[in-house]
DNA sequence: TTGTATGCGTTATCAC
DNA sequence: GTGATAACGCATACAA
């Protein structure tokens, strides 16, 4: 930066102000030292602005697995929406281990990062202690709620209603639901199941237990495992509610496997929207919860309490906007010339 | 720091020591200090370590999309093994845009990231003299080779020639392959068209070229474009060897939409081996082409370099181990009973 | 085995 | 509008 100012005949405050947009430079002066860095090829350190304003310019993004399409397509909007404000990513993966959960919030990349965006698996509400941290925090999904940190959810219930009307509106009426957790009361399991029990109740039909195919993890084996108990029992619906899209696909793999017409004799909607959705075969109906709304609330609100610096008064909680998607999966396969 | 060397009655660069394993410090000095550091619940501040050692413990990776399985389970790997040697990782994305590609040569979080980790999609072979940056890299795929550079690769032409010959074990004789780039002589579609073409000959077969589906992306989508029009134009192969995970499962759903048998009519074979190729239905069979150790190899060269800090007089090129792994796709559902 | 002094490249303060 | 100078928190010589 010496160098620069040299070069550029002016010294290195100047030139400091001139890389951080600082308005009040006169235009021959600006443009002087404009070209001066472009001579030298010089680059800011970042590392040593970093020291000096306690800033990094870097916010953690902690997520169970990449390797899961939600989070991957999360962190992707999540890397855009930052891009957008100035700030880098970091990528945590916490493999959904409630110790490394911990580990996130007691310490992060911590000194490393200027707040964080965590999307807890295992956490619960009876960990929201942990959340009283020192530095600006955005939480992600149900599993928690606390005064103490900000918060972005999607409506897990109002969706999950709509996605149960919407097989209901197709005139379906035996819908079972995939991917329940039993005795939960928290999390996008519970809500979930609370949305679709709304509907079908608002329709005058009681949840049939035997409907409901339990599956801890959501991935496609479990999803294909859950339905294939329920139909080894007997038990045959003309919908499924998958309660994400993983477990969707799994459903429609087991349904095609045994012979089962999708949707002909099944129709199956998931949630979550991810592009394998869009090329499952039949194509997915689904829900989409807003993830790009998700990501950009998140960053714009972590964005603006480290800027303010100080603590706030009060913690926000925003909800995003959900869209029930239909494809062929419910509404059916376009008609096909032999 | 100082304050932790008070208290433990010594000097901050004590502390400094104790912090950085340095070897020779009497037990209880150490002692004192790591209490002390337990008890003012000091944390080393990374930003003024990376601003005096000129190092910041952060590497970058650059992928085209964190979309796409293949990335994302990339990321992953390289994550972990990042983590074994105690550097972090920051994910770039360049959606294989060559002006984004060029940006992260040219200035990626510079002076940020202690070296790079690239995989580039759309530079090639005249873009090598990028590849001459001042900072330690490590390139990946088959797109560019450059003396300047160390790279990691996969046996594409090879694996590609295994999984042909896989599907010629199997008694297969007009074996397709999808995901063909008609003239190019770089990257992996040209080397794995090249063991394709390889084994075909050394089995007396000669590549038809109604036999070849091109496609310039590698999604699902292209995948089912490309065999559906080789199936429109009458062309019917017994297998098909696509050229990666995402195009065989658009061939997979294209042949079951049209009531073709997979294996018993059409077997098919991908390339990757991601998570989706487990869970397809049926289950398809692939080209492991060593991800992991990819991933360690990437890691622990830029490592090398990093804290070798002196430009190498030689650059390395590392090969994976590639591994076919049959699966339904090839091999046959197992017997289900009715 | 430990301490002292110095500087990494930037921004903040305050003077001009 | 711009400049001089002191931090930021640490690691590195070198001395002890």
């Amino acid at each position: 930066m010496s160098d620069v100012a040299k070069l550029a005949g002016v010294s290195v405050k100047t030139v400091s102000n001139v890389v951080n947009d600082y308005p009040y430079i006169r235009e021959g002066t600006r443009a002087r030292v404009l070209d001066s860095i472009q001579k030298l090829g010089y680059q800011l350190n970042t590392t040593a602005r970093g020291l000096r304003t306690g800033r990094t310019g870097l916010i953690g993004l902690a997520v169970p697995e990449l390797k899961l399409p939600y989070f991957a397509e999360l962190a992707d909007s999540v890397i855009a929406e930052a891009e957008q404000v100035g700030l880098t990513v970091l990528i945590e993966q916490t493999n959904s281990d409630r110790e490394r959960e911990i580990a996130v919030l007691r310490d992060p990349r911590r000194r490393l990062v200027d707040g964080l965006i965590f999307s807890p698996l295992a956490l619960g509400q009876d960990d929201r202690h942990l959340l009283e941290v020192d530095f600006p925090l955005v939480v992600l999904g149900e599993r928690i709620f606390a005064a103490a940190a900000d918060h972005v959810t999607m409506q897990n219930v109002d969706a999950a209603r709509a996605a149960t009307e919407h097989l209901l509106g197709l005139g379906r009426r035996r819908i079972a639901m995939v991917g329940g957790h039993r005795g939960e009361r928290i999390g996008s399991a519970a809500l979930r199941e609370a949305g679709y029990a709304e509907a079908l109740e608002a329709a005058g039909i009681g949840v049939d237990p035997g409907l409901i195919g339990e599956s801890g993890l959501w991935h496609r084996e479990t999803g294909a495992a859950a339905i294939a108990t329920m139909l080894d029992s007997g038990t045959v619906p003309d919908a499924v509610f998958a309660l994400n899209d993983a477990l969707a696909i799994g459903v429609l793999r087991e349904l095609l496997s045994r012979g089962i017409r999708v949707p002909q004799d099944v129709a199956v909607i998931g949630f979550d929207d991810v592009e394998d959705a869009r090329f499952a075969y039949p194509s997915l109906s689904s829900v989409s919860p807003g993830r790009a709304q998700i990501a950009r609330s998140a960053v714009g609100l972590l964005h603006r309490r480290i800027v303010e610096r100080t603590a706030p008064a009060e913690h926000e909680t925003i909800t995003a906007e959900f869209e029930v998607v239909p494809r062929e999966s419910t509404l059916g396969l376009p008609a096909r010339p032999a």
